[in-house]
This record gives C-alpha cells, sequence and structure tokens, in this order.
DNA sequence: TAGATTGTTAATCGATTAACAATC
DNA sequence: TAGATTGTTAATCGATTAACAATC
C-alpha cells in the first residue's frame, strides 16, 4: 500500500467488492487471475481495475495477473481487515438481534463485544453469545473497552442522540441501520448509513421504467 | 415527469434522498423550498438539485422555489409510489422476519403479500400478520398473485436458484439480501442488493484512514 | 525468445458546478 | 417594480477508458 492520495468513493465501494469476488476466487481454487479475467466476472473494465489498484501500489506481475490470495490479503489489509477492529450494537429490537445473530463479524475483521439496550427484560441476557447491558452503562464501557464502530439499530427518534454519546465517548465509525440521516460536525467520524428505504426505492423506480416503457411499446404496437 | 432520456444512477440515487428529506420538511411544517435551501440541508449544491430535477421536468416557480408537499408528490410518482407495488419475502429466518416486522413497506408504495421458508415448522404461520408458505408453492401464488419485486433473505447457497425461480415466474424486481452476487442475463430484470458487509469493509476503510492518518501525526509530532 | 499482462500516462467521457436569461 | 430563484446552457472537474512502453 503506497499512493493513497486521495482515493475516491467510487473506488472505495469498489474495493470490497474486489475483496469478496477474490475470495470466492480463491474457494474456488483460481490461484491467478489477470485484470481482464477479473473484469469480467465482475462487469468492470480491466483498465479499471488495474487504475483503482494502482491508487494504492503494485500487486502484480507483468505478462502473468494476480495472484489470487496475495491480493486478496493486499485489499483486505487496505481495507483495515486485521486492525483488530471492534463494535458494538445499539437496539436490540429485531433488526439489531438479526443483525447480531447472522453477520459474520469476524470474517469482516470486527470483533461484536456488547449490545445495548433500555428495554430490562432484554438487559442481561445474551443475543448468540453477545451480552446484552443498559445503555445507561454505555459510557463506563466504552471508557473501559475501545470500539472502532458502533452499529445504531435503535428507533428514529433515539438515533442522533445515540450517536451522538458514541462520538463524544471516542467512537469514530457509526453503521447507521436507522432510516434517518445522521451527522456530526466532526471531521474524523465517520458515518455509513445501510438505509432499506432509499435502496427499494431506487428499484421501484427502476422497475417503474421498465413497466413504463412495456406500457409505452404495447401502445406503439397497436 | 417529462424528458428522462438517460438518467444516470448517480441521480436514482439521490432521488430517495430527495424524498427523504422532503417528507421530513413537509412534517416539519415547511411549505417552500429554494434549492440552495434544500441543497444545504443535504449536503449539496443548489446546482446539482436542479440539474437533477431538471431531468423530469419543472418543479418549480423562478422567485419563489419549490412547494414541498408538491415536489415530494412529484419525486414520489417518479420512484413509482403509488403504482401498486407488491413484494414477496424469501426466507424467514432472523434477517427476513426482522425485515418483515420492522420495515414500513407501504409507505415507500409496497404491499407485502407473504413470505415463503422451507421450514415446515414455519409455514403456515404469520409474521406481523403476513402468511408464511412453503416454497413449493411459490410458482402457484406467483400465477395467482401478480409480484414487483422478490426479498431474497435465504442462505447464500440458495440465492441464485430462488432469483432464478422468481424470474422465470415473471417477477421482475430481485431486492438481494444475501451476500452474494447474483444476475440474470435479463434486461428487464433489475437487481437491487444491500450488501451489509460492503457496507461495513466502506466503512473499515474509512476508520483505518483515520487511524493511520492519526498515526502518522503522532509520530511527526515527536 | 515470444506472448501476455502489468503499471502508468494520455484521451475521452460523464457528472458536477457555474453562469445567466427568463420570469414569478 | 425589484429581488429572488428557477430552468437551462456552458464550463469545469473528475472518473473511466484507451494506449503503450516496460517486463515477466
Amino acid at each position: 500500500m503506497k499512493r493513497n492520495a486521495k482515493v475516491s468513493t467510487a473506488v472505495i465501494r469498489r474495493l470490497p467488492r474486489y475483496y469478496r469476488q477474490l475470495s470466492e476466487l480463491q474457494q474456488a481454487g483460481v490461484v491467478r487471475i489477470s485484470s481482464s479475467a477479473l473484469g469480467k466476472s465482475m462487469g468492470l473494465t480491466a483498465s479499471q481495475i488495474r487504475q483503482d489498484l494502482f491508487c494504492f501500489g503494485e500487486f502484480g506481475q507483468q505478462g502473468y495477473g494476480y495472484k489470487v490470495e496475495n491480493l486478496k490479503e493486499e485489499i483486505g489489509e487496505i481495507l483495515g481487515i486485521g486492525r483488530g477492529h471492534t463494535l458494538i450494537v445499539l437496539g436490540t429490537g429485531n433488526l439489531g438481534r438479526a443483525i447480531i445473530r447472522n453477520f459474520k463479524f469476524s470474517s469482516n475483521g470486527f470483533r461484536l463485544l456488547a449490545a445495548f439496550d433500555v428495554d430490562r427484560a432484554v438487559v442481561g441476557s445474551r443475543v448468540a453469545g453477545v451480552p446484552v447491558y443498559h445503555i445507561d452503562g454505555l459510557e463506563e464501557f466504552l471508557s473501559a473497552h475501545p470500539v472502532s464502530v458502533g452499529l445504531l439499530a435503535v428507533p428514529i427518534a433515539a438515533a442522533q442522540e445515540m450517536g451522538e454519546r458514541l462520538v463524544k465517548a471516542g467512537v469514530r465509525g457509526i453503521w447507521n441501520f436507522t432510516n434517518c440521516e445522521i451527522s456530526f460536525r466532526r471531521p474524523d467520524v465517520v458515518v455509513e448509513s445501510v438505509h432499506f428505504s432509499d435502496s427499494l426505492l431506487a428499484l421501484s423506480y427502476m422497475i417503474s421504467q421498465q413497466e413504463r416503457q412495456d406500457a409505452a411499446g404495447e401502445k406503439e404496437e397497436l
């Protein structure tokens, strides 16, 4: 990993996809791959892949291509897998619990330390082995355990406030699953939002376009 | 809605955000807004907003700005809200159930008709009022009910196959929550994926960058 | 060696921003 | 009317694609 000046978000968004694709290739026993083959398998151009990698250094061999395992490891390091990142979940409702149970934090380089909730009925229990604490103990926990990312799965009304408590206590990364925009006037705090609603509405637009085209086509046929 | 030639994905991705922001403004009782005020509230330039809207027609008044309610409705129509879209969920594990219980399908213009699973223990029951059928009955159900979108919350191994069954039975939109890429050689089928893993890894990259900068800064200070 | 494929610079394309006449 | 703000075209900026020398 070398250059690194200003990597565009477009590139950053592709890095996890490279990582995922290379993992699959590795599992499938593929040892080497060229930028053009990788591009074809992902719907990208060879140029773009080489240009993307160029942001970070040299990972291939001329005339040969890339060693799948090696490139995967390199991109993993760029992404920060293996940096010992830690995470806590705020909110153990349906969504919070589903994520805790389903998501493979460890294969993304994260260790899930704990969950927090206001509901005394769940506080003290465990979800998939993860202890659930009362939200009142958040600051105390954070002062004792360094936490890289706080996952917000709380009601919308509580999102901004909970985010602020996390940031105030030193958490730099917020993974926001609430369907609202949250922000902090802090250049050192990163917010990544997963907006289901935006995703479905984009899909809704695209299928609506299809439908409109279909309708126009039928009209023409008459 | 007028022009519409080729709307870039960048614009499409912003439309739901506009819709969300305008809904919030409306709820807050704001009646009119200018492109510059809307831009400021969303971290976009006024130019960009006007340029985006220009793809679809004229929605404002010179010297006045946009009527919040009106613009919201127009963007809603562009997005296809109110087109009577329908949806089914495949897979009622933790994630599937959490989405069924949590997500406000109706406020995004979708009607959730049913869920499907292989597990006989859940088949026949209801999740948040939604009936769960056995996957064997999928094709029969689809032939009786027009479905716009199929939500995939099945194990990775089943994702592609389930997608193909949906497409074969006439479903045009796939909302993919499995952590794998699926694709169909069908220009009329739209796949929208929600990759938690890609999202977390992008966040991981960004906080790792912060950490690297911090480390470099500390080094300099010595 | 010859062929293949990279790293890297240059060219192109597309998206964002700026500018401003039209007009409410 | 004067001021504000749009719709829309032109300018700029950034990202993608093309090209090719270097070299395995």
